[in-house]
DNA sequence: TCCGTATTGAGACCAGGTATCAATAAAGTG
DNA sequence: CACTTTATTGATACCTGGTCTCAATACGGA
């Protein structure tokens, strides 16, 4: 399973690139999702953040979260216990394959779906401008262990 | 753009099927979502079902969606003005482009996508037993107003 | 037609998420 | 470094989409 190459200091960077202001909160925030291997919704971010922080609040999370995936540094997993948990995206654009078991999140080279995606263009005469592939299943570690 | 093959009498046979009692709100709801063009939250088929049916309930149409959902008659539309939108279901799987202009569905076939899973599906050993495709974009229609 | 049972409608309820606003803390300036 | 400006924060009220409950209703088999 491809681990995360992508750590806080970049976050951070891109962070301060957009204009806000960098504070704890959005530090110790980042972290948490940098250093989670499954999907977290805001809730639950909050929830860890308050381990360490306990008077982080709630609407704080929420507004980061919000800012983070408008950012495109998170990545909002769809079908996946609702449509409110989050991975970290990588910096390349690659599809996503969530485990129904572990919950973990693989990142699978996305060039063969490019290639779809300008095949359908060609064949339907639409204009794609976004795309959303989510895949699910067993990774190969919870195969091993069924 | 693909025109909607499947019908209301169709839905009907496949609710019964499925087991369930086929009423007047079921027949209703079934005929509201066949009708539409455009991706339709339970709130909306509420009320149009209500035009016709002043007092069909809300908790009634929150169920149907429910059950044509899980039926696969009718299939949720994620990251379209948030994810609690549906669209008819063809009877074959198909990839599914949402026109962000008009908003209009529209179904491509979706064999390559089925070889692009069967592709990751190899390369990375994970087993893939769910998928979810969504493109956006401008149809060749709305292009040709813009 | 009648009966047993699933479905319905009304409304209370719940939870995830948002808005408000005073208090706080970045970070540029002298 | 102290000061000032202004964005961010935390607490909490609020909103809204969706669910639960339960008595009333209507389906459809006998």
């Amino acid at each position: 399973m491809t681990s995360n190459t992508i750590n806080s200091e970049d976050w951070l960077a891109a962070l301060y690139k957009s204009g806000v202001r960098v504070t704890a909160v959005q530090a110790a925030l980042i972290d948490i999702f940098a250093r989670s291997e499954v999907p977290l919704s805001a809730e639950q971010a909050w929830d860890v953040a308050r381990q360490s922080r306990p008077k982080t609040g709630r609407a704080t999370v929420y507004r980061m979260v919000e800012k983070l995936e408008s950012l495109g540094l998170i990545r909002r997993i769809h079908g996946y216990q609702g449509c409110s948990h989050f991975v970290l995206t990588l910096p390349e654009l690659m599809m996503l394959f969530i485990c129904l078991d572990c919950g973990r999140a693989d990142y699978l080279d996305s060039q063969p779906l490019d290639d779809l995606i300008q095949h359908s263009e060609h064949i339907s005469g639409h204009q794609i401008t976004d795309s959303r592939l989510q895949l699910f299943g067993a990774c190969a570690d919870c195969q091993q262990i069924a």
